[in-house]
DNA sequence: GCCAAACCATTAACATGTTAAGTAATATGG
DNA sequence: CCATATTACTTAACATGTTAATGGTTTGGC
């Protein structure tokens, strides 16, 4: 009883939790991409910034870390370790001190252009399975969700 | 170029992952979790692992961890910290000295009763931005996906 | 120009994710 | 029975997730 004389509302069956559907939704989809990750000798989190510098170019980091969906702690650790390895490359950004503006290394983008065969042909394989169709109608779903959610911070 | 004299097929666009866009709308969602998990001191995976045990009872390590779509060394660790904390007990199968048993104590079914009413809080909010039947929607077409995938793998 | 506030990135500390290796108990073939 | 393989869980090692704190930079008001 919660003293409106009413009892607390059933709590929800434990196969309906949101946060849960999707991850193990996630984790089906990267079963099929960490093999590759692995023989290439990188993580998702590293091959999502890959892929964000070839794309944009330089960026800062602020906004490389919103791009890759990482907080600028892990996104920190990530560029220390992709800087060591040769695969990204980082300067101060001139007009403002605090900003640092990293960029993808020839090395780094020679390892993404091998892999990217790979990716993509677990990509295909994903909407075989699935149907190209439900794959574009989920990405919108998601999508919406997201704006809706995000939307209500305001 | 690739061999058959045509070119390589066209890297997706960055935007289109699957992965990040599942990840993206699930921190969306956690975002609306995690202030009240905070606030209780327990992370989102101890409170999966309370959820799980709640409903289910005394349950074995192994099928524990698929519950809760954690790996079991993460729930090796995770089962130390609670117990310590007194939240759940552990005790040897007696029928295979190799299992073990699992069940939430008192302490952690008190602690779960009172976060709930916090969470089931927060699926109403989500319903409500997003609406009720494209969220049982999305519960479908998420389980659907996953059984595409693992479909696969036999 | 000066100082407090805001900003950007990093570091710190603890918890979990991921893969490989280790340990103890049980099942299995001979 | 016994040696072996298999199973269930734990440890280990490294990478990331999460929150709080730190340390330079810049901005804005004065």
């Amino acid at each position: 009883m919660n003293g409106d004389g009413l009892p607390d509302p059933p709590m929800r069956d434990f196969s309906r939790s949101l946060p849960m559907a999707l991850l193990r939704a996630r984790e089906a989809v990267m079963d099929r991409f960490r093999p590759s990750l692995r023989d290439f000798g990188i993580t998702e989190q590293q091959w999502r910034v890959l892929r964000a510098l070839h794309d944009r170019g330089e960026v800062e980091t602020g906004a490389l870390a919103h791009l890759c969906c990482l907080l600028t702690p892990s996104l920190s650790r990530i560029l220390k370790h992709l800087e060591s390895t040769g695969l990204v490359s980082r300067r101060p950004a001139p007009s403002d001190q605090r900003r640092t503006l990293v960029a993808i290394s020839p090395k780094g983008r020679a390892l993404l252009e091998r892999r990217a065969p790979y990716s993509e042909a677990q990509y295909r394989a994903i909407e075989d399975a699935f149907g190209k169709d439900r794959v574009d109608a989920l990405y919108e779903t998601l999508e919406n969700l997201h704006d809706a959610l995000e939307k209500e911070k305001s």
